[in-house]
DNA sequence: GCCGTTTTCGGCCCGACTGTTTTCAGTCG
């Protein structure tokens, strides 16, 4: 039976869930939940994995979790989750989710009120009936009633709301000038958190300060204009939402301590935790204050984050690898870490539109852009013949582009232009121009853009017909993803890595912030797995050039070097 | 539940905040 590796995650974190109301210890629950974790983001079929006994491999899975996927791989569930579900309905679980409730108080309430959903627990409070459980008073029973009008005043499928990077970059730089200017000369802001990672999508936005005068600096956040409301503010720092609703969170240190708060507070949580037990084995204890040495009960304090990882002896560690993916074990050994690819060292862009299709701006617009943009190099590549939406470019409309892009490029010094197209993988593998016409390409980028629920058997071979033809030089795209709003479409990528390996085509990472597509995780992997990568904005405008930003973001997050990238390459070794 | 240059058993980061309490439990990041 085939089982994705979302539903296997899903059932890991309910168990987690139900293990919690059970009782269980928190680091047993922690398990499930790093382990759903881990599977979700595993590029390869988990259970296909662990029927194979192999499961284990993955970092956080032993034999219990392994046993616990083949049950469900082969029955279609497992045997402790339909036990426990008997005992807490799903009401309960979705009490856990409210703010200021745990599984401590869902359970208590379940218990001693009997109380199993929301709607038991608003009836309750009402009749204030809360306040005669043990540990449980007036202000928690208002509490609940608030959480529970804030739940359900949110519209159904936006629980946990998260905005994609480049908002989330736009407004914390805004909210940073607007505290440097407010707190003065000797304020130092800056973002942290997940959007200092360059994560996909950020759930609400970190910064961190340093001043003198801090109690000062967390009561101007409630001046600055795109701050509806401050729930607290204090000298560690303040609280605050925008008027769009996004949380903001500020942490103020003494200079001193910006590098223990900045590391602290750039997290990820579990890069954190990993580097702090490691911490622990040398007697050091980390926190966002300083490093407390248990031999001498000195309080080492860093003014930069540098100096925090030298002093456990690891290797500085960028931003955008602190995942515990592997970054700690690799810091702690010499040239364990990759040079990661910088915008810097992109010399081309592969994947742009024009007025020809669906673009806003003509081939010269687009590559005096480019230009501006220091490229060598630019791809014009339009979508093709059965593209639909009115934006279709038809055999004949193509051969008059490429004499277009030619005699532009004849025209424009500085920058190469490379003929191309964006061309339609169609459900049966074969591509919607013919041979004749793409040998004329000086650079073809194959895409899946229809029929997207296909089954991942025949998805995948669609994919890897396309990869095989030998006039494709890339496919764009290659999962089909939509960050927060659409999966990727059902495919074996070890199989379509092994297949783009042993071809030579190259996989895009689609720099579109939509997209960015291959995720850091698939493209690691692919890499991994021998294949080259090209990072593309997918341009459709001149403006959107930029996006390149967001490809070598996750190009770092996942790990890769100039060299792992083909743009990287002078336009001569590129055709090579 | 996982995992091992202290361990195959006994550990498993660190601190802030809240609300309820007379010293702490639960929740959160």
């Amino acid at each position: 039976m085939h089982l994705s590796n979302a539903a296997i995650a899903d059932a890991l974190e309910e168990l987690g869930d139900l293990y919690e109301l059970d009782g269980a210890i928190v680091h047993r629950v922690l398990a499930y939940r790093t382990a759903a974790k881990t599977v979700r983001e595993a590029s390869v079929s988990v259970s296909a994995l662990a029927g194979e006994g192999r499961a284990t491999e993955l970092a956080g899975i032993g034999k219990t979790l392994q046993e616990k996927i083949q049950a469900l791989a082969q029955t279609g569930s497992i045997p402790a989750a339909e036990r426990l579900r008997a005992q807490f309905p799903p009401g309960l679980v979705e009490i856990t989710r409210l703010p200021g409730l745990g599984p401590k108080r869902a359970r208590l309430l379940h218990s001693e009120l009997g109380i199993d959903s929301p709607q038991a627990l608003r009836e309750a409070a009402l009749a204030q009936r809360l306040r005669g459980v043990r540990g449980l008073g007036p202000k928690f029973e208002a509490s609940v009633l608030v959480a529970l009008e804030e739940m359900e005043a949110r519209p159904a499928g936006s629980h946990g709301a998260r905005v994609l990077l480049p908002r989330a970059i736009e407004i914390g730089e805004v909210l940073a000038s607007g505290l440097r200017e407010l707190g003065g000369a000797d304020t130092y802001v800056q973002l942290a958190g997940s959007a200092r990672r360059q994560a996909d999508s950020v759930k609400d936005i970190d910064l961190v300060a340093a001043s003198t005068r801090p109690l000062e600096l967390a009561e101007s956040v409630a001046r600055l204009e795109e701050i509806e409301r401050v729930s607290s503010a204090g000298t560690a720092g303040a609280k605050a939402r925008t008027h769009s609703g996004i949380g903001v969170d500020l942490r103020i240190a003494a200079p001193g301590q910006l590098g223990n708060l900045l590391q602290h507070f750039t997290g990820s949580g579990a890069h954190n935790a990993t580097l702090r037990e490691a911490a622990v084995r040398r007697g050091l204890h980390v926190s966002e204050y300083g490093i407390l040495d248990d031999a001498t009960q000195a309080v080492d304090e860093c003014t930069s984050e540098r100096e925090v990882y030298e002093r456990l002896g690891l290797a500085y560690i960028e931003p955008e690898l602190r995942e515990d993916r592997g970054e700690l074990q690799a810091a702690a050994r010499p040239d364990g870490l990759p040079t990661l690819i910088e915008l810097g060292d992109i010399r081309g862009d592969l994947h742009s539109h024009t007025i020809a299709s669906d673009g806003h701006n003509t081939i010269s617009e687009m590559a005096e852009a480019a230009r501006e943009h220091g490229y060598e190099y630019l791809a014009i590549t339009d979508h093709s013949a059965s593209h639909g939406f009115g934006n279709d470019v038809s055999p004949e409309q193509l051969r008059r582009q490429i004499e277009l892009v030619h005699e532009a490029n004849a025209q424009i010094e500085g920058i190469e232009l490379l003929a191309g197209s964006e061309v339609n993988v169609l459900p049966d593998g074969s591509l919607d121009y013919e041979d004749e016409l793409l040998e004329r390409l000086d650079w073809v980028v194959a895409s899946v853009h229809t029929s997207f629920g296909m089954g991942e058997r025949e998805m995948t071979a669609r994919m890897i017909a396309a990869i095989e033809h030998p006039l494709v030089d890339a496919i764009g795209h290659p999962t089909g993803r939509l960050i927060g709003r659409r999966e990727p479409y059902a495919l074996d990528l070890d199989a379509v890595f092994a297949a783009a390996a042993r071809t030579g085509t190259l996989l895009e990472i689609n720099a579109n912030p939509d997209r960015r597509d291959l995720s850091e995780i698939n493209a690691r992997a692919a890499v991994e797995a021998g294949v080259g990568l090209v990072i593309d904005s997918d341009a459709h405008r001149t403006a959107t050039l930029a996006n390149m930003r967001w490809g070598v973001a996750t190009a770092r997050r996942a790990w890769l070097t100039a060299a792992d990238v083909a743009n990287t390459r002078p336009l001569g070794e590129l055709r090579k």
